[in-house]
DNA sequence: TTTCAATAAATGTCAGACAATTGATGCGCG
DNA sequence: CGCGCATCAATTGTCTGACATTTATTGAAA
């Protein structure tokens, strides 16, 4: 690996930087023993603290994990989708919190993206993924049901459509854009005939889905879509008044 | 914030969870000063390398950033799409080459968004994308370039198409979908032929672009799919063979 | 042969110190 | 009174050394 000068960077930086190259570039394979943190000093010429924070960056990317003990050490981690969801679900909730993404652009790319899944979706879906989607149908048609977890229920109906499509890179792109709406969603307020209207084209949608109709169920999609910036811009214009 | 018992999990680990649930839940809001590494310490009841290492984990992600000085300290950071982008590209290339993802399922996961950005695109264009679009298949077209090189401009021009949609949101999710493909498509040596079938795809979705015909534009990237699957395929069943 | 304790290697944590950076303070001088 | 400059103080960056904890290995004893 690289050399260390006087850069304006941290030290810990650059070492985290020369080891994700590594990984990136193949020379340490999946759970590959990166040399033990007293051999990283010498390698580095750089004190213990310092290679130990280097470590915890790409641990807290996931990259690498620890173990302690006597054949313990610092593994390349094989990246599973399921730590991959949760960091860029993360990244993007915070990405639309801190930067004033509209509502409507947030709304655009969501349906945008569920819309390239339907076709998919209504080819491969399993019992599996409709048994979810009627599930959740029936769990937001409580009428007790807070607006949170009718939110909550909204991102789970869509999310099992989007794995209906059986595309895990799929899944974990979408990911993003269909959870990171539910802080967003979570400034409406429903109302009852709010309800009834979304869970009418829900069951539309997983019926089209479940019948293999993509088309039917794109243009559910787009009815949604048109529904729910309607609602938001009716709450937004109320609040402004 | 919570405290921290003798849990299985690393103690920097939870500081940081600590830290970044607070950035999350908002009561750390952007460019917020956290408190300095000493009074870390004694909030949390640990040594001072350990509350490094924290803070060395959500500088990883971009969530906080440093400053030295008197008036220094841990700042909560602007996510910007720009640093947001180069992780997701990250982790999305890390995530398909250490997975075994098929390229069929790569190449469908990618097609798909990116024909959810065509209608979107052929509407709102501007002269800056469809200019880097032509100059892209014009880069292309000499016929001295590198396999890395074609690869490397056949991405440009499909960021292109992503950000002719003009919304940030769609333009960061497919950042990952469109840039991981790239490690996948390396190994793919185009003859001179499949690069003209290739190019004359691509003519065929720019024009379609700059005419404002998303539906042209839409078929243009199901054959340019058809296209690198069947090119694929060739490659494999010669390499098994 | 099996069981169990000692050992060694590695990470996790701590304490204290010094270096480097940078804004704030106060002093002197015009 | 205002400006410039040196000093100071606060904060992060890094180092040294040590001890605690975990875990596989080794070797001795039953």
């Amino acid at each position: 690996m690289k050399i260390n000068p006087q850069s304006r960077d941290d030290l810990s930086a650059q070492i985290a930087k020369a080891i994700k190259d590594a990984i990136i570039q193949g020379d340490l394979i999946v759970d590959a023993r990166l040399p033990s943190e007293a051999e990283l000093c010498a390698q580095f010429q750089v004190s213990r603290p310092t290679v130990r924070e280097a470590l915890k960056r790409l641990a807290a990317q996931s990259l690498i994990r620890t173990q302690r003990g006597a054949t313990g050490g610092a593994f390349v981690n094989r990246l599973n989708f399921k730590d991959a969801y949760a960091q860029h679900i993360t990244t993007s909730t915070l990405l639309l919190s801190m930067n004033a993404v509209s509502f409507e652009t947030a709304c655009e790319a969501r349906y945008a993206l569920e819309r390239a899944c339907a076709p998919l979706a209504a080819h491969r879906r399993k019992a599996e993924h409709l048994a979810i989607m009627q599930a959740e149908i029936q769990h937001q048609s409580q009428p007790d049901l807070s607006d949170a977890a009718f939110c909550a229920s909204d991102v789970a109906f869509h999310r099992a459509l989007v794995d209906a499509a059986a595309n895990p890179v799929l899944s974990y792109q979408l990911a993003g854009a269909v959870e990171a709406m539910q802080p967003l969603m979570n400034i409406v307020t429903f109302s009852a005939r709010d309800r009834a209207k979304i869970i009418a084209l829900h069951i539309r949608i997983a019926d089209a889905i479940a019948a293999g109709n993509g088309l039917a169920a794109d243009s559910g999609l787009v009815q949604l879509e048109q529904e729910t910036l309607f609602l938001a811009k009716t709450i937004f214009d109320a609040r402004s008044a």
